[in-house]
DNA sequence: CGCGAATTCAACCAGATGGTTGACAACGGC
DNA sequence: GCCGTTGTCAACCATCTGGTTGAATTCGCG
């Protein structure tokens, strides 16, 4: 059970129909029936999906007559790309320090001359 | 489909374990028995684990006698962030452009046509 | 050669997920 | 005031997921 809102966050995003829909909405706040309309699925569906989509705090609704218009939170990809970036900072990091070594190991390895480099 | 990779490496990231997982090999490659001793699961459900991530293009793994090393894939990183900037950028963009209207309309009383948003 | 350590494979199980259909709540237009 | 439109809730079903245990595999080492 992911509770923290991370997970939430990158479950929500691992359906390709929901990563559609923020795509969409990215263009635009848009009704329940006007999202499910380009899919082969019922509007239940859909319906389904953006609960999901807003237990993440990926998107919000509001209530507009008998609409309910979802609209795209943006402050939620802030969430995401800290972790991503720290993580891949540390790799790339991690990544440079290894080449160097890597490329001195090289230019000693390198039999230039006779190096008895024994062991 | 190339959406599909973006699926997989997004439910690789849902798990918290597999999250850790990443974040622990930021700092260095380690071997399954390694990555699996902080966690209260048996050591089959880490292979497991490490299964999913490289599925997802999150890791490698090498062989170096009977064990195999892990080691993090940063690239793929990259293509996630891609796709969160892509829409952030978009949905930011939008909500400036709103800002914008909304001020227009608030200044001068004349009522526009509706913007954007189309079906 | 064979034991033991590291890892994966296989079968199994509980619970989550994504889809369906059917019923119902809320509201605007006649 | 009813009716159709819009959307959610509920029950149900198949499949996926993350965990388990137990057996098999792959090696280094004495």
């Amino acid at each position: 059970m992911p509770e923290d809102s991370l997970s939430k966050v990158f479950a929500a995003l691992a359906d390709p129909t929901r990563r559609d829909i923020v795509a969409r909405l990215a263009d635009g706040d848009a009704t329940v029936g006007e999202l499910a309309e380009p899919y082969d699925v019922s509007v239940q569906a859909v319906s389904k999906h953006l609960k999901v989509l807003e237990d993440a705090g990926l998107v919000t609704r509001s209530r507009q007559a008998q609409r309910r218009p979802v609209h795209l939170e943006a402050e939620v990809f802030d969430l995401m790309e800290k972790w991503i970036e720290r993580y891949r900072r540390k790799a790339e990091e991690r990544y440079r320090r290894l080449d160097r070594v890597l490329a001195e190991l090289a230019s000693e390895d390198t039999p230039h001359r006779d190096e008895g480099n024994a062991s």
